[in-house]
DNA sequence: TTGATCGGAGATCATTATAGTCTCCGATCG
DNA sequence: CGATCGGAGACTATAATGATCTCCGATCAA
């Protein structure tokens, strides 16, 4: 049913967090470490170790190791899309299994496939979509995002 | 990573498979039976059954029992949208698990989650999405979808 | 009326993806 | 030098999905 996996989840509170801390009134530019995070939102700590040290190495937060270390943002959050987010966890945004089919892979239906053309603009307009909101929207606003399609309009 | 089943795919064939043999120039107004479908677009034929039984339970094709018996669409390719037959395959559409929350039931972040609303915005830009393309969409057509959003024009 | 051909329905098994855990390593700072 | 961090890999458990099997009732035509 088009869910995100728990792991995204939990990339998101914690980049929210780590926003809010880092440009919050409190004390802005602290560094912000796994343990708090998982606390404050009851996450397993060493699930979410693993989801933070891959938002790390895909350069949407920078890591400080040692005493007093933790992570913070690698770039303001107006400029960290949720597809960004998103595929950093799960990999590249894929409705079907031949989104990101290489040469010489085929599925069974291939063949006669009626679908893939159509599914594929599916796919590009989610991406779009999570592409277009970012962090920043998440954090202080309402984002606004409205949908045209011609197809269905007038249609009961 | 935001994957529609195979369930849903097969799905999206035979629907697309019925609506060309229905309204199309070879013979018009013909049902379609399971094994047709199946052999077509090499689906196995007892998961494509149960597919087509849960389309026929959602009122999207109408079944013929007996010999010579088969589906028909229920009504115009027009009038089947996407979010309709990913919906009566894999039921209600959500992002997250807390999206069809029943009272009383909370997750583990609940208490301090900073995503829930700006989740289900999400989910419900996916859904307008889903729900303004239609089986007739694909069928002939290059389905027109734009995105618009204020959120991040300007950021570079 | 009877039997072959359909769909309807349920149980069951296999496979895969996800969620979560455990252990050890290297870096850093006091 | 040692406590506190993140980095990394193997590992287990659980859930979702994909696929199969069996039996039933409806229908139509011979």
């Amino acid at each position: 049913m088009l869910k995100i996996s728990k792991k995204t989840d939990y990339a998101l509170m914690a980049l929210q967090h780590i926003a809010s801390v880092q440009f919050g009134d409190i004390t802005p530019g602290r560094v912000v470490n796994t343990k708090e995070i998982a606390e404050e939102y009851n996450i397993p700590l060493e699930l979410l170790a693993k989801v933070l040290q891959l938002l790390s190495k895909n350069g949407l937060i920078e890591s400080h190791n040692g005493p007093k270390g933790g992570y913070l943002l690698a770039r303001s959050a107006r400029q960290i899309t949720i597809a960004q987010i998103l595929e950093s966890i799960e990999g590249p945004l894929g409705i079907t299994d031949c989104s990101h089919e290489k040469e010489g892979e085929f599925c069974m239906q291939r063949e006669h496939c009626n679908i893939r053309t159509p599914l594929l603009k599916v796919q590009d307009s989610i991406y779009q979509l999570l592409n277009n909101m970012t962090l920043g929207d998440m954090l202080g606003g309402t984002p606004l995002i409205t949908i045209q399609s011609p197809s269905t309009q007038g249609v009961e």
